[in-house]
DNA sequence: AAATTATAGTTGACGTGTCAATTAGGAGGT
DNA sequence: ACCTCCTAATTGACACGTCAACTATAATTT
């Protein structure tokens, strides 16, 4: 006996899709608001001074910072392009590989990810964590590795 | 006595935050990229056919579709010249305010909503209703509304 | 009616993101 | 050494989004 199954969505169950989507949506929008008012940084220049100033030297080559911030290599081509005309990196050959390009921070970089970095964490706490139980952030975190892990199995059979 | 309250996240609301963030974009990616390799449509596209199929007519005023699905009007203006040009849907001036426009529908964009809704919609169950119980879609809602009446809440006064 | 103000919509500049093509240098095999 | 293949990074074309400036018409005020 195969059991039915609803093969739509709910109305329910598509309000509450929208209301995720768009609520994550909103809240991004919101700290990227803040960021650019702020500190004239975009969340792409934060993700990359954020890692350039975790890293050795403040520098890495680029395909690692790619894979450091889950970005295509074009993808941070480009943007490191807008960021050095700002000022904020310095692109630099790099000397073991002739082929490679490192992205060093620069001491505006630096100045504009000090400045940023703890207004920053505080509105995340602002707009995520305060609102919200403890009991409600585990469970986001869990609903979050499910939805994740539902699409990880997908990227096999697509 | 004024409680000692921590001011920036804790790594573990940061992980969720991040996990909450990448997730609801992982899930958008992947519905535009189903939409688009099988319907040669974008999110923006779907959303603007879904809007003037549900219309009196299969047309609505510029300013009210961009009210009904949330968008500046300039950015609509952008996205209808591209819809226009692919033929999905035309412009004709708006008979009782001369300076309107009205968006309407063509047989081509109707088709290519008809074709693209109910698979969207299996996407949605595949991807968001499924994997997760009813009690975690029920806290999801009650987290989406939390977080939103927050967002709402610093408009007021940021 | 004329002047002012408000609204509808478009446009241009620019930041951002993806894809496909390109350039250039390393690595391995013969 | 030479050929082939792989990898690093950039580039160009284009879709998308925001902001500010602009055009044109409607509505309101005086």
């Amino acid at each position: 006996m195969s059991q039915r199954r609803r093969v739509y969505p709910s109305a329910e169950e598509l309000r509450v899709w929208r209301e995720f989507i768009e609520t994550a949506e909103a809240l991004r929008a919101e700290l990227a608001g803040r960021l650019q008012e702020d500190f004239a940084l975009s969340p792409g220049d934060y993700s990359v001074l954020l890692a350039l100033s975790e890293a050795e030297g403040n520098r890495l080559r680029s395909s690692v910072l790619a894979a450091a911030i889950g970005w295509e290599r074009s993808r941070l081509s480009h943007h490191l392009g807008r960021m050095e005309r700002r000022g904020l990196i310095r692109r630099v050959e790099c000397a073991a590989d002739s082929r490679g390009a490192e992205a060093v921070l620069t001491e505006e970089g630096a100045g504009a990810f000090r400045a940023a970095s703890l207004p920053h964490l505080r509105e995340i706490r602002e707009l995520f964590v305060d609102p919200l139980t403890p009991e409600q952030i585990a469970a986001v975190g869990e609903v979050a590795t499910t939805l994740r892990a539902g699409l990880e199995r997908r990227r096999g059979r697509p």
